[in-house]
DNA sequence: ATATTCCCCTGGAAGC
DNA sequence: TGCTTCCAGGGGAATA
C-alpha cells in the first residue's frame, strides 16, 4: 500500500498527534511480519516520551527522549488510529500504545505485513538491521543522474525493478516506479545498465516530482491507504499509467499495456515509453 | 552476486 | 445468491 509519499504523509499526521505523548503501556496481538510479544513491548516503550518521528524510505522512525526509538513499517495495508477508546479494539488492530493523557494509538493491518520493531539507544535507527541496508533517499541532493547512472552500471535488472530496490533507492514502490518511468519516457522493461546519462537525468527528475507532487497530494488511495484521521489521498486522481491498462495515454492515445515483472503489474505506454527489451 | 518465483495474510472485486 | 479465482501501494526467503 504505502510509498513514500503515503508514509510521508502518515508521518505528518503522527507528528501532530504524538509528539509529546508518553506511553503507559503496549499490547501486542498477534503475530506481523516482524514483532515483539507484549511482554517485551510494554516494558520497552512504558514511560517513555515521543520525541521525533521521522521517515527513512518506507519505514517510519518514532524517537523517544532516551534515544531509544520504534520502526514502524505499514506493509501493503498498516495504518494507524488514535483516538480515546480504551475498551474497543479494531477488527485487525495488531498493537496499541496507551497514552498517558488518555488516547490509544493503535496499528491496524489486515494482511500483517506490516512491522513494529524496537531499536535500542545504544544501537541507533542507522545501525539496526532493518535499515542499515537502505539505499539513497530520492528526494536527497545526492540523487542525481550522475549517481544513478553509476549504480545502474553493469546492472542487467529491469529498470522499473532496480528503481523499486530498496538498497538501490528507498521509497518508490510499485504505483511511483510505472508512473515515473512514464513521466521519463522509458520503458520498464529497459536494461538498467543500457540506460544513457541523459536518460538517468530525465527519470531522476520523474521520480522526484511524481513523488513531490504525490506528497502535496497525501498520497494515493487506491482502496486501503488512509491517513491518521482517515482522509484519503488524492493522487489516485493524477495517475496517468498505473491501473490504466487497455485505456488511452493522456498523450498519445495508444493502449496502456499492462506485463507482469517480478511478480509485480508495470503500466506503460508502449509508444511512449522506448526501448523495449 | 543477481534476478526471478514463491510465500506470508486478508478482503474485495470479478467471473461463473 | 452463492462459490471460486484473481488481485492488491511490500519484502524476504528460497531457488536458479
Amino acid at each position: 500500500m504505502p510509498e513514500l509519499p503515503e508514509v510521508e504523509t502518515i508521518c505528518t499526521a503522527l507528528r501532530k498527534v504524538l509528539l509529546g505523548a508518553k506511553i503507559t503501556a503496549a499490547e501486542q496481538n498477534g503475530k506481523l511480519r516482524k514483532e515483539h510479544c507484549t511482554e517485551e513491548l510494554n516494558a520497552f516503550c512504558k514511560n517513555k516520551k515521543i520525541e521525533k518521528i521521522n521517515r527513512r524510505g518506507k519505514y517510519i522512525l518514532i524517537e523517544f527522549s532516551d534515544k531509544s526509538g520504534l520502526i514502524l513499517h505499514l506493509g501493503m495495508t498498516g495504518a494507524f488510529v488514535v483516538d480515546n477508546d480504551i475498551e474497543n479494539c479494531l477488527k485487525h488492530e495488531r498493537t496499541s500504545w496507551f497514552l498517558a493523557d488518555g488516547r490509544r494509538w493503535r496499528y491496524n493491518d489486515a494482511r500483517r505485513f506490516g512491522a513494529v520493531q524496537i531499536c535500542e539507544a545504544e544501537m541507533g535507527f542507522d545501525k539496526h538491521p532493518a535499515l542499515k541496508n537502505l539505499g539513497i533517499e530520492p528526494l536527497s541532493a545526492g540523487f542525481n543522474g550522475a549517481y544513478l547512472k553509476k549504480i545502474t552500471e553493469n546492472s542487467r535488472m529491469p529498470i522499473k525493478n532496480f528503481i523499486m530496490n530498496q538498497n538501490k533507492i528507498v521509497g518508490v514502490g510499485n504505483i511511483y516506479a510505472s508512473e515515473a518511468l512514464f513521466m521519463a519516457g522509458i520503458a520498464p522493461d529497459t536494461v538498467a545498465g543500457k540506460i544513457s546519462l541523459q536518460k538517468c537525468n530525465a527519470l531522476v527528475k520523474a521520480i522526484k516530482e511524481v513523488l513531490k507532487a504525490a506528497i502535496k497530494a497525501g498520497g494515493s488511495t487506491i482502496k486501503d491507504f488512509h491517513s491518521v484521521n482517515g482522509e484519503e489521498g488524492l493522487f489516485a486522481n493524477e495517475l496517468k499509467v498505473y491501473g490504466r491498462k487497455d485505456q488511452e495515454c493522456y498523450k498519445c492515445k495508444s493502449k496502456i499495456k499492462k506485463i507482469v515483472q517480478a511478480g509485480r503489474a508495470s503500466f506503460f505506454c508502449p509508444k511512449c515509453q522506448k526501448p523495449r527489451n
